[in-house]
DNA sequence: CAGCGGAACTTAACGCCGTTAAGGAGCGTG
DNA sequence: CACGCTCCTTAACGGCGTTAAGTTCCGCTG
């Protein structure tokens, strides 16, 4: 037993502590008293920082995209496709640092204008190079739900990058689908090497752009 | 009271009645109590068909799935883009003809091979026209991932097609951002006309598709 | 036609969850 | 020294998903 008393929490701590807890229980493990537990703290504490569970989570969503920024300053040398390529590139890293990232991602809202810096500076690289602010829009969101409806996929099979979720086997899978040999020799080609899929994915979505705004 | 005895419920009985009951109350007033009542029967009476709530959610889902292609025959005559626009806008309408509809459809999986033909005729259909079974693959796929990400984006301020979630102002938003003028300008851009921005956006990945496989 | 077995439920209960209410310890300020 | 604020605890609530045990009724078999 300590002599010293507690140094209080902040919402930051209680997202950093939620953050670290979610990749050992994931999304439906992670509650309240189990945060709290990991702080010293019994469950009802927290409501002292934030008004719900649903406020808590925000917080871990803007958090984890906090990280993501921290994590890479963008290069003003860095054409419209190269920054494509690495904003979407992080954010897959990211959301698949975390167990559940993508659910817990998709189904928050940021309580601050974390990603309001970033998407300026890409804004103002897009319509520098040619595209109208509508093209521009259109471009960056649709790779981002790109990316969040790929990474949201993976992670139904995969939680955490090289785990597997129970009860699937793509075996068995292969075996029920014989009466439909391109679907089932398909599944090979849908339940493996992620990496290399969302990067052909991305590129797709990306030459979509080039193509259809007729810009290089 | 009737002097008939009820007639058993089955899996689809009570799917029916759970979407019913989804664009209600929404997923998180989804809870196995309603959904009894809404059938005459006790909550516990539902493990007799599913052996726990996430069984009855899949159920849900493959029946989404079921009314999709019960309105939909494909049409032999369709070029590959046809066929991607028809099946995306589709699966579109699908998921926002019910509340939280992406949330429930990602989060689940199939409890029959529904989708295997409809995945195998396209398959047939990609390769007959030139592409390779992977990149029929990568092309359906990518499709989907966007469809996906963008309905659970849009779902988000948007639980049903023309209501907006509560807590949700698009001026004050503009107003936080005002450092930001290119970012601020893009909520409307953003958060309005989802139709016209999720064809637009479909458009972007079909041209990437015969972009970057070379084929009309 | 009696009796049996299984199908399809109900009732009761469990532990846990998110959340609220009330209260209390420790601190700075007047 | 008392007040008030911050930050937490204890206690309690209703509701949730789920399990166990018991009940009812149909259809079959001997």
């Amino acid at each position: 037993m300590s002599t010293k008393r507690r140094v209080p929490l902040d919402r930051k701590r209680v997202a950093d502590a939620a953050l670290n807890l979610l990749n050992e229980v994931g999304l439906e493990g992670l509650t309240l008293s189990a945060i709290g537990r990991e702080l010293g703290v019994k469950a009802p504490a927290l409501y002292w920082h934030f008004k719900d569970k649903q406020a808590l989570l925000d917080e871990m969503a803007t958090e984890m995209f906090r990280r993501m920024i921290a994590g890479t300053s963008p290069d003003p040398a860095d054409t419209w496709r190269e920054r494509l390529r690495k904003s979407n590139h992080a954010l897959r890293t990211t959301l698949r640092g975390y167990r559940d990232g993508a659910k817990v991602f998709s189904g928050s809202r940021f309580t601050s204008l974390v990603h309001a810096e970033q998407m300026e500076d890409n804004l103002r690289l897009f319509t520098a190079t040619g595209f109208t602010l509508a093209q521009a829009v259109r471009a960056i969101t649709t790779t981002y739900v790109y990316t969040l409806g790929f990474v949201t996929e993976e992670q139904g099979t995969e939680p955490l990058p090289g785990q597997r979720r129970e009860g699937f086997d793509l075996e068995e899978r292969a075996r029920a689908m014989e009466d439909f040999p391109l679907a089932a020799a398909a599944g090979a080609e849908i339940f493996a090497d992620y990496d290399r899929h969302f990067t052909e994915g991305l590129e797709i979505v990306i030459d979509g752009i080039a193509a259809r705004y007729g810009i290089d």
